[in-house]
DNA sequence: GAAGGTCGAATTGTATCCAATCCGCCGGGC
DNA sequence: GCCCGGCGGATTGGATACAATTCGACCTTC
């Protein structure tokens, strides 16, 4: 993996995870330095995560991780509303044993972070959780816009959603897959759709407070596991 | 509008109008004396092409107008229906009279293309028709989205498309536009999908055969009307 | 004559350098 | 005391220089 793709994904990492708050800085001599680059290669990075929208290159001004307003946050959610629901009719059919298996995994692993309290991994199933929900409609198009949509909501979530409350709650997935199971498509995107709204909702739209802590320390720095 | 930008829009509508082929090599030092700049500039403007899947950067290999496998074609025409279906629901109740109106005259122009035999600007037109189908339902994310598959269509439309067919056909939008009047959202859908299939059908999803032209003479050059 | 290898031109990848812009600070003026 | 303007450090934007890689042509060899 060549050494802007690293810093891609630790930056991304970083945002999905929350470490790395809406607002904060990238200068990109301070990347530079951490991951022993010219700023050639950091620009690079930067531009790249800016396609995905995670990044906010404001020019002559410098990177920042992405601050959407609350109208963008609203059109994220709607958009995975459509977008999701799609999918989901589209691959319900086509689901099989091994993606009902891959859903119950990914559900197990949310609710043991849960318990453990462990924010990330939370987050990380929930991706995961609809990712692999849209995967057997088999649109790897579709599906990359999907895993856009699911990073930016990261951030939004980050930004908008009250600290104590969960991102997304595993008890509507649970439902939704029980709603899956019995192969009403109609039922289960109606299901898909409340929960969306439900993480929607969850959301204080208000003017957002935001802190924007160091950098370096954030990032795992050059070399990874 | 800065000259990262211009290159960028000139050698989009180029391989919209399909006066660069896909497989086109675009070096970056060619580009660059064309528009007077730097290397560094022409990478931006390639970079972020290749970000909307308009050109295809190969490490060390320099760049090319992409060129999309059959598979990939199929992915995007189907997942311009799945999504232009969904948009069309969302925003059809919303529809007002200056919507009808500015399709009415879209379908217009593309008559006007199609009568005079103008292959470049009956693509256009067929492109702001389902632009401008979309954009009722008002949500700019998937409205992004849905320019993407538009521009990435448009290069399939230039691979895999009997060079004689007519890209989109307007009785399939004067026909849609019949059905939309009508305010049945599920029959208006319908209509959708059946035109976005027989575009898809019109494809020629064989061994692409392709000829990379010059260059120069195809772009606008740096100074623009 | 065909296959394989080696060298060289051309092109891309990266680093560095210089110019342009921005932002905060300080001082003067009202 | 507050506002406005200019100065200086810091940061980004762009151009150039150099290193690395690729690709084609030529030559050798069988």
């Amino acid at each position: 993996m060549s050494i802007d793709q690293r810093m891609r994904a630790d930056i991304a990492e970083a945002i999905f995870d929350q470490r790395l708050a809406p607002g904060t800085r990238l200068s990109e001599a301070g990347l530079g330095e951490i991951y022993g680059v010219s700023r050639t290669v950091v620009r690079k990075a930067l531009f790249h995560l800016a396609a995905d929208k995670l990044v906010d290159i404001r020019p002559n001004r410098g990177a920042i991780v992405w601050q959407p307003s609350p109208a963008e946050a609203h059109e994220v959610f709607t958009a995975r509303r459509v977008l999701e629901t799609s999918l989901l009719a589209e691959g319900l059919a086509r689901m099989g044993e091994a993606d009902h298996a891959e859903l119950d995994r990914i559900l197990a692993a949310d609710i043991a972070a849960h318990e453990a309290g462990d924010r990330q991994a939370m987050i990380r199933a929930s991706g995961d959780f609809h990712r692999r929900l849209a995967a057997p409609a088999n649109n790897s198009v579709l599906l990359a816009f999907l895993d856009e949509l699911i990073g930016r909501s990261s951030l939004i979530v980050a930004l908008y959603e009250a600290r104590d409350a969960a991102p997304c709650s595993h008890h509507d997935h649970a439902a939704l897959l029980a709603e899956i199971a019995t192969g009403d498509v109609a039922r289960a995107q109606a299901a898909l759709a409340a929960h969306l709204h439900d993480c929607q909702d969850r959301l204080v739209l208000d003017a957002p407070a935001i802190e924007t802590p160091a950098l370096a320390d954030l990032l795992r720095g050059p070399r990874r596991a």
